[in-house]
DNA sequence: TGGGCGATTCGCT
DNA sequence: GCGAATCGCCCAC
């Protein structure tokens, strides 16, 4: 049993029932484990169905499907032929919303992630989408899964961290959107915040 | 601290 | 065909 994860409340599935916008700052802090590996996150990106970046922006497809599905999922897909990204997805059925999860503090399973990604430094463990998913193990077999139910276990945060936000990373549309949040401070992102 | 590049698969036009 | 919600490595400053 992960340590850092109890005492804390479990998230349940009706937390996604909000605006992507609610939520995603709400994440940071919260603890993210897959099969007892994982730590706390620290940043997110959000993805509105009205936003131009968003997969979810040009209707529905097979890949995006469980963005259209009920809120409180996995969305995994494969990012630039190599990677794996994990996506939670929010709001109502339909509205076809998620954030984006892009870096986690790893506190749990540190030996398997390590064997995972033959890393020296655990700053690059999780501090990034694709880095995240191949240190826990996450993959399109996970695409569509209820992120209140095993492998996946969510906790919320305890206290209120404080939120730096920021434009998003690697995309090409709506580039200036301040959409990604990030723990202050924290020596696991992905890429600094600027200011 | 930040930019440029190659790798590599698949969805979509 | 094109290009992508990335990574790791190299280089310059």
């Amino acid at each position: 049993m992960p340590t850092t994860a109890q005492g804390s409340a479990k998230i349940r599935r009706s937390f996604f029932d909000r605006s992507v916008h609610e939520v995603a700052p709400e994440l940071i802090g919260a603890t993210l484990m897959v099969d007892g590996i994982g730590g706390v996150i620290v940043e997110v990106e959000a993805y509105h169905h009205t936003d131009p970046a968003a997969h979810s922006y040009n209707g529905q497809t097979e890949r995006n499907g469980v963005m259209f599905g009920p809120p409180g999922m996995a969305y995994v897909y494969r990012s630039y032929g190599i990677h794996w990204c994990l996506n939670f997805v929010c709001e109502a059925a339909g509205s076809a919303s998620a954030v984006l999860i892009r870096a986690i503090e790893p506190t749990e399973g540190l030996a398997k992630m390590r064997r995972r990604r033959a890393v020296p430094d655990v700053r690059a463990l999780c501090s990034g989408p694709g880095k995240l998913c191949q240190a826990l193990g996450v993959s399109i077999k996970h695409n569509g899964l209820a992120l209140d139910r095993p492998p996946f276990e969510l906790r919320a945060r305890t206290g209120k961290p404080e939120i730096v936000v920021g434009p998003r990373i690697g995309i090409t549309k709506a580039v200036d959107e301040p959409w990604r949040y990030g723990l202050k401070g924290s020596r696991f992102l992905s890429k600094g915040f600027k200011s």
